[in-house]
DNA sequence: ACCTGAACACCGTTCAAGT
DNA sequence: ACCTGAACACCGTTCAAGT
């Protein structure tokens, strides 16, 4: 059972151990004593390395975001390179679907944003935009992508949905539109409806005409 | 302590207790043993009535989502008539911070939408949009309302912001737009921030011309 | 049909004691 | 400085037994 058994124990270790521990089986299986036993120590071991639960769910996603690395802009357009951002974020965000519950619970996520905050600003900055405008620009994104994301994630771990989507949208409650009915049917494209969300509302705040 | 001791215990009258101590102290602090204590009865009486912890908690989201009330959209044009619906519902889910985080925990973020839902393709019919476009509409404004208002209880519930957003951006790092940066040291009007992003999507997806 | 206490298998954390 | 086991105060859940 335990993995990195030889040697003295470091806090690197604990980390190390406690973030393959939430990788393969999730955050809710992250126990102090079940870590310990994967080190092949006593869980007051861990306490005197980290501290208790929470000191050590900190310290792991502060080096789960430090580790995330930088996100690059591509595209022509400041349209295009702020979508490639977001893009790249929600990637970022996807791939570390654990961290994301985490930095959710602890209410990290300004933290875990800074990075793409400052690339999101040369980006306004390049649109012509200046000042509050800006930070609203930048912030708005923000919020539309980490927001999206975590309802993305939400769906899928949803159970068998109660009254199903589907069969509520069966009736004829669509006033009359087929075609819409069949499309509130389907499962969601979620990609497809980050892309166009946040095209939509690059868009707008870009757009010259004020409010 | 006990509450509702009278009468013989009933699976409303436990539901009732339950969604008390959640309103009052929230998920974290309803426990089985403290709920029975706070009943007058034995723990396992509560598993006869409701079964256990994940049954008592389908069973309280369920019963809160039903009492969320119906909305009515109000304004003269689409775009307002959308908005005033975003913010609706908005406000219900922030009257409702515990049942935010339990409903997301669980999962049901769908389920609780489904009113909102359907008023919102009466919205998107009058607008003009048909079939797979008035589709999309619907969900986008669904995942930009629900996933703000999740970011906002993340931001709220989050302490000390570690590096502290407001000294990362006094250094000189916002690209010669001291007023960028002073925006974006201030805390975010979550709120003003919520209506710019909504009306620009609105607006964005609305738009008669194609994308 | 309804309610009970005892017991089981877990938790996180503290503390005094070892080396 | 580092690590230990024992103990404390909790959990959710099961089960056999009561009325």
């Amino acid at each position: 059972m335990a993995s990195g058994a030889r040697g003295a124990l470091t806090r690197e270790a604990v980390l190390e151990a406690a973030a393959g521990l939430v990788r393969r089986r999730g955050p809710d299986a992250l126990t102090m004593r079940g870590l310990a036993a994967e080190l092949g120590t006593a869980v007051t071991s861990i306490y005197w390395h980290v501290g208790g639960r929470e000191a050590l769910l900190d310290a792991l996603v502060e080096r789960t975001v430090a580790g995330l690395g930088e996100i690059r802009p591509s595209g022509r357009t400041p349209e295009q390179r702020v979508l490639s951002v977001a893009r790249a974020l929600r990637r970022q965000l996807r791939d570390h679907p654990h961290l994301v519950a985490l930095v959710h619970e602890r209410g990290l996520t300004e933290r875990m944003f800074l990075p793409a905050q400052r690339v999101l600003v040369r980006e306004a900055h390049a649109a012509g935009l200046r000042g509050a405008r800006a930070a609203e620009f930048v912030r708005a994104v923000q919020f539309q992508v980490v927001g999206h994301v975590l309802v993305e994630r939400n769906r899928e771990r949803a159970p068998a949905q109660h009254p199903g989507e589907p069969e509520l949208w069966r009736a004829g409650s669509a006033g009359d539109d087929p075609a819409l009915a069949r499309a509130l049917a389907r499962p969601v494209d979620t990609e497809r409806l980050f892309v166009t969300a946040v095209r939509a509302l690059v868009r707008s705040l870009l757009a010259p005409h004020g409010v």
